[in-house]
DNA sequence: CTGTGAGTTCAGCAGATGCTGAGTTTTACC
DNA sequence: GGTAAAACTCAGCATCTGCTGAACTCACAG
């Protein structure tokens, strides 16, 4: 935990900022929910969040009541996967599994998305009101979506199991990272999980 | 946190008990699996861990250096989930998928396990040291056991498969509970997932 | 019957955590 | 300008954490 500040370890400037010098209350959320989803939401402390977004830890209890508000506030989530889906399904019939396992593979790849998934299902997995958040989320925004856009009578149990798999798939490749799935390309991936996906 | 104890209040017993008094040690260990697995490891405490096996927590550091070595010899496997795998693959060839899948979840509805599977899932997306622990148990004892059972060429990436729709299906049905899932009786879900389970 | 050491507990340190109350600036509005 | 409140910080309480040093008590070897 060294303390890597610049230069000055003189008292903070105090009092009301500038109103643009930076909206402590936006750096305060984008801090906790990097910090949520790096180390789970017992694990990341309020002092930490506040040093992440170089605020005082008080400030961070000022804007919020307490930890469980933050939370519910930071977790907001990152990318919007239901538009993925969405996208995903407007592909052609029968390639909608390659495509679906493709497109979320890509998603999750490209920049920080990774931790952050990961961080979501351990956190979810952790606290029964997160798992909550997750659950209502895959639901109604994903699952729903898929399930009535398919127009199939018994859909919520597709999407169901099409959700399993592909939870599992994260599992296996980024949390626990089994050979071969984490290191085969998303093509090889997509190829082999594809039209399982498909099946549901 | 009410201390909820029978009865007495009293300091208790000191010094050395009768041989077969039980053993504190194994106590002790006992202790820290439910616990690590309930709560993940920084969320279990080494006191939380002394209460559960009613000892004095400073007797689990005359026992244990610290809280890693406790970790270790705590998390010595629960179920033998290698032996079902093995007899799941005994059944006749085509409903292999349909009985792997009603084997694992029967097992791990019965009892306790479940909480621990999850508990085990959760502090592997948390720990990089648990995530090897599990990792090299589920490739050697699981995944190489299907593979070269089954004599396909391929065997490494469809046993990967399956481990992804299986875990999964855990997180999905018991980790964050979704639903048609988390209440559909174990034939009903193992007739979704098994024939996916045998396509791989 | 005595000594010794294993088994057990007590009391406590140093550090971290969530949260609070009261203070200090600064900005906006009139 | 003056003023009310927003934005911010300080210092600290109560409680938890992992861990330690020393004490006490007893089972057993001699």
């Amino acid at each position: 935990m060294a303390e890597s500040s610049t230069t000055s370890m003189e008292p903070r400037r105090r009092g009301r900022r500038k109103a643009r010098e930076s909206d402590a209350r936006t750096l305060i959320v984008a801090a906790a929910s990097k910090e949520f989803l790096a180390q789970g939401y017992d694990a990341a402390s309020m002092r930490a969040i506040a040093r992440r977004a170089e605020v005082d830890p008080a400030l961070v209890h000022h804007y919020f009541d307490d930890k469980a508000e933050l939370f519910a506030e930071a977790m907001q989530l990152p990318a919007r996967p239901d538009l993925i889906v969405r996208s995903a399904l407007q592909g052609p019939r029968d390639s909608i599994g390659v495509n679906l396992v493709t497109a979320a593979l890509t998603v999750v790849e490209s920049g920080k998305n990774r931790e952050r998934i990961i961080g979501l299902i351990r956190t979810a997995l952790g606290h029964d009101f997160a798992a909550t958040m997750l659950r209502q989320f895959l639901v109604s925004e994903l699952m729903g979506r898929i399930a009535t856009e398919l127009e199939v009578d018994d859909g919520d149990f597709r999407a169901n199991a099409v959700a399993s798999q592909i939870v599992g798939l994260f599992i296996v490749r980024y949390g626990v990272k089994a050979e071969p799935f984490a290191s085969a390309s998303i093509e090889e991936v997509a190829r082999r999980i594809g039209p399982v996906i498909q099946w549901h």
